[in-house]
DNA sequence: TATGAATGAGTCTTCATTCAT
DNA sequence: AATGAATGAAGACTCATTCAT
């Protein structure tokens, strides 16, 4: 019934078609993710993504089958963008109040990102699909971010930098904090300031200057 | 598109009209509230709730015109369930170690709340009406628990029973923490001891035993 | 996906709801039969049923979830029309000649049925779905003729009216002829004058007078 | 609606066109034969026949411009193939029970030949077609087969190798059973047993051994 | 008050057909 | 000749909302 995306196969003969599918598929990512973000995932119709991209009904269809689909790719589109640098190069080469600035530095970026932003559209997609156990991913991204946090204290305590007991209970408590600061962003709204002074305020419980 | 709603004005000409809407409007509210709980916000539709309440379609929209309506009224109806311990009350006459000890049971009951739960409705709602600007409430909300845990901090400063600096960031910092572990039990799950954990991490930071 | 059909489970409290409902498949059937006789099964669509019906496109719906649904129904009712004459009672009291004259008169109906007829749709139907099997019905159909007549023609035997030597062929093979007989009329029209010609040099096989 | 057939008009300028037009024609008619053997008529869509002969879109509607085209020539190509076999030499020189012989065989290849056959579709057609009056080819078909069995079978009365007397009546008799086999063995399928029976039975009637 | 049949607007999805290359 | 991306019309289906009873 739902015959899914065509044209995914693309890139046989030569890089021609592949290139002219893809840069097709990105201006739908493009125009799709402003709707995204405008909209949040569920109220996004093909429709809305058709008349965004000012294509035809069926030009959609030829690339996407459902705004599920469209909506993947623009979260891979998004982590794209993101992971330019290289996390690994950083861990190896930095010192811990670095590492953890950029963690910080990071997160903050993340925070703010409201305009044009897809906190509330990948919510509500977690949200909205939590019964078909896609749930994984984003425990996944939550703990992946905690391990990383917890090796860059553990570092900063060896190196002096920091002075942090139990590095894991803090990585996980600073994640939290962080947590609840996005879905505030992305809730109500919140100012740069009151975004530092909090991540100022968390770093101070283990940073000496 | 809302046709308005009928029968919010209740209580007109006798009591027992009144009664009778409001027990109605009560077993509305009753289904009503598993289903936003099993389904979130955007995906119920008036049918779902007739089905669910077993009443007719236009029974319904005796009481409510639309979702929104009715999800308000769920909403409400939780809160007050919840407010039935009257918080005047125990910040009048607890001892501050008590009432944080309250605060935070209150707060681990509403992280924990995930099955029959509204946290996920409730985001969806905040995100899906974004524009529309019901910001505000999500806003308050979030404000009045940093106060009342503010105003907790310091008479326990003041009392001795804890030690910190600056309540105010403190208690804001505690409540971004508070939140983002609603938001991770409600996305992917947080066991009991997980939040236990995290709970007690956070106190500790400034009491004693 | 396909919610099928609503309004099937009526008449729980009185008889007043399912007669509403029965009057107005009744409506929907009479149309549709129409429209099956004259467009066949496959290019049939619900907006023909519609618009034949002068109902809206939710209308329908309310009674029939897709074209098969209401097709099932229209050749029910024409079966329930069909067997008013009590099968049972005249193979019980009628002698082996009227049998066999009442026999190939309702073959006769049925191949000149052709105005107003389903037969063009009934093997539309079936070829279109031959591969999921719905195959059963129309050999039911076709063997319990053959048994039908087979059994008149051993009474005719036995009484003396007919003779035939090997009764279960014959009938197979007048069976055969029929069923011919009946796509041809379907497909390119047969008159009567033929029809009748054919039945008769059937019959005189094993018929004397 | 339909566009008109292009390449229709081959062998214009020279061999060469004519030739590639052909052998291409002759691709897209093999591969399609499959596809209306499996899927019928109607159910068929231009894209199912390019994709069966994987050439593009387009490259289609070179040379056909509707199912119906493609289909009409599949028809032929099939009947092509049939009349290898020179009738008119065979009703010259053979005998008549050689004649009957080899006619029961086509026929009987022609009832079984249900895998990869177009009965199906042809049926479909007819019946889907027959407002548009392409009623005449089926009608003359049947006919010319009567006429071909009437002619065989009065050969075999003048040389005493049937006994026959009314050999018009008999003819289209046999015929009206042989269509009422194909359809049987294309609605819900004939064993070889079943339909040799049958022939033999209705051979048997006319001849001596 | 309460019912539930009926309506129709809105979205989804599929293809026949065209056209620039 | 051949390609396949793009278009848009057509039909399917679902619900919010109304209304006669």
């Amino acid at each position: 019934m739902a015959n899914g995306t065509k044209g995914q196969d693309s890139g046989r003969e030569n890089t021609t078609v592949s290139e002219k599918t893809d840069s097709k598929k990105k201006l739908i990512i493009d125009k799709a993710t402003e709707v995204f973000a405008a909209k949040g995932f569920r109220s996004v119709t093909m429709k809305d993504i058709v008349e965004a991209c000012e294509i035809s009904r069926g030009g959609l269809y030829l690339y996407y089958g459902s705004t599920e689909e469209v909506f993947k790719d623009v979260v891979a589109a998004q982590d794209a963008d993101e992971s330019d640098e290289n996390v690994e190069k950083l861990l190896a080469e930095a010192t811990p109040s670095q590492l953890l600035l950029w963690f910080v530095k990071e997160q903050k970026k993340a925070i703010l990102r409201r305009k044009n932003s897809l906190v509330t559209a990948k919510y509500e997609y977690a949200f909205s699909n939590r019964e078909a156990g896609n749930t994984k991913e984003a425990k996944d991204a939550f703990e992946t971010a905690v391990a990383v946090l917890d090796n860059i204290l553990k570092r900063g305590n060896e190196s002096g930098e920091f002075e942090c007991e139990d590095t894991a209970m803090c990585a996980r408590n600073m994640m939290y904090a962080i947590e609840g600061m996005k879905v505030c962003a992305a809730e109500f709204g919140l100012s740069e300031k009151k975004v530092d002074n909090e991540l100022l305020f968390i770093m101070q419980q283990f940073m000496e200057a």
